[in-house]
DNA sequence: CTGGTTGCAAACCCTTTGCAATCAT
DNA sequence: ATGATTGCAAAGGGTTTGCAACCAG
């Protein structure tokens, strides 16, 4: 795989070990949908190995994020996600605030918009953030409150 | 004042009091620049009236968030900041690395075309959060690290 | 009076870390 | 061997809350 060899590498360069948790945990990262918050993502490692302990899974999902893996989100919640970055085109996200459906998207337009704005105030652009929040189609449809169905 | 007849029509139709406490907090926010966090305002809020307590402030924050008249604002630092919102046009930041400087802007172009992404995906807008990181004219003059001067 | 509010301390929740045991190389 | 890593338990750091004493209406 791809994303392994980019693990291999970073480990290599910076005098890391490629544990058997490690590989693990990228192997069950690959599967993982949508954009897991630690918690839930332990909660599926847990599931396959029962030995694999929070804090590696914390640490882990940071490591990954160093090599470019993977790329922290936060809603808004109070809590990180962690969403697939390899491979992935830059993109941000509109977020259903009742059924927490999340949409990834990206609009040259914006980030071009954006690109200028930055320059207008003489900003050295870093990075950038940007988050629509609404009510999902089906959400709309069933007035009901449903909760939210992510952990 | 205006601000304080939103927080007394709140109160009243809410069965709320107007504690002395509340009134005094409105009258500290209001003479806030920028985005505060809950501990520096306390801090301020201290200074004057050192029998404020913090739970206090942050209630009170809270409600003022409620009747509109302070946002709750998340640069990502794991911690909440509150800002001025009544009297005060929709904006969103452009925040600087480095020293945490703050611009507040609005761009009718980019709020258009997130009108139209929503819409595109058949959500009904809410709400959005557009937040540009970079390092500001200064910060990139001086390549020096400097501290953030907020709290 | 009486329900709303305050201040304190403690609880929460998520994140982060010290450390002894264990692993990868 | 030897430095990196793990798992645990505990510490942090910000937010939230139970509660008895205290106010506003």
């Amino acid at each position: 795989v791809k994303e392994l060899t980019v693990l291999e590498d970073h480990a290599k360069s910076k005098g890391l070990n490629l544990t058997n948790q490690r590989k693990k945990i990228l192997e069950y990262f690959l599967k993982v949908e949508d954009h897991v918050s630690i918690e839930e993502f332990y909660n599926i490692v847990k599931k396959k190995d029962p030995d694999i302990g929070y804090s590696t899974v914390y640490r882990t999902l940071k490591l990954f994020s160093e090599c470019e893996l993977a790329r922290e989100v936060d809603f808004g919640e109070g809590r990180v996600r962690y969403e697939h970055l390899f491979g992935h085109e830059h993109h941000d996200h509109l977020i259903c605030e009742k059924c927490g459906l999340t949409v990834e998207f990206m609009d040259p337009d914006i980030e071009k918009l954006q690109e200028k704005l930055l320059k207008k105030h003489k900003f050295k652009p870093i990075d950038h953030k940007l988050e629509l929040f609404g009510l999902c189609e089906k959400c709309q449809k069933n007035g009901k409150i449903k909760d939210d169905k992510r952990k």
